[in-house]
DNA sequence: TTAATAGAAGACAAACCCATCCTTTATTAT
DNA sequence: ATAATAAAGGATGGGTTTGTCTTCTATTAA
């Protein structure tokens, strides 16, 4: 569905969003061992989300990663269309470049319902309404 | 969505189905223009498709790809299971291998209802139930 | 039986994704 | 000012996916 990539990202920013509450900045190995991700990839993953803007960071002692915006405005869908694109939300189901509703392809409209239900799945779904749960421990980033 | 690999595979399926109702077998190099796909490459993913017993081939003069079972035994989820595997159906969205209703990612119980979604409309569709559509030219299978 | 045909199988190459390392730059505490 | 800290940026390697080519094997038509 996300390219590994994307699903460290997703990971990344929840845990960002949820430490942001409290003002604080937090560090790539912070994020790296919090999510169980590879510390040099999720470094250039989240260059990657600084650079369009969805997240932000300071260099040198008490530096880290932070939000700036409420993180309530950032939704899950805008990390997919940073990383992944915005293929997942448009695309053609067998890959096909000229699909459409004039010249569809044989799963054209089945799969825009269900690419549609994704799409607003994942922008209904905001980086920080999970942080009380990880807290609670009722969810978790961590693959084991 | 699913891979490259995995697309090519079911619009080949998709046009098999259609020149196998008439018992007319078809070659590689009618699959590949029919369907706008690199020859080589969906010889090799139709060589795999044999092996798991998805699609029939005979070699020789008058040979090539056939269906032996009804069309409409085949669904796309197959297919997909058969190409990508199913971690589409049952994986987690964020890659958490221990995800689980007792330990959920953030997503988990969202994401499910979507996976279910499509894991139903790929088990619905079979590869033999748009043969009149691609005559008719209401549907297509090529890229352009 | 022979020649032509067409898929099977194996090797190989290019592109992309995932991951790591190293140097540079910015910031802070002292 | 200086040293320590932490992210930014560039380079690089491994693995997988995608795509191609060549040889081998099975089948058919003549």
């Amino acid at each position: 569905m996300f390219s590994k990539t994307c699903e460290y990202a997703i990971r990344a920013m929840i845990f960002i969003a949820q430490k942001s509450k409290t003002g604080r900045k937090v560090g790539i190995k912070e994020i790296a061992n919090a999510i169980d991700a590879p510390e040099y990839f999720i470094a250039k993953i989240l260059q990657e989300l600084g650079r369009k803007g969805l997240v932000q960071s300071l260099k040198g002692p008490t530096g880290g990663f932070y939000l700036e915006k409420e993180p309530s405005k950032c939704s899950l869908a805008d990390i997919v269309k940073a990383i992944d694109g915005d293929n997942l939300f448009n695309g053609c189901g067998l890959g096909l470049k000229n699909c459409s509703e004039i010249r569809p392809c044989p799963i054209h409209n089945e799969f825009k319902i269900v690419r549609d239900e994704i799409h607003n799945m994942l922008k209904n779904a905001r980086i920080g309404e999970f942080s009380k749960q990880l807290e609670n421990n009722s969810i978790f980033l961590t693959r084991k």
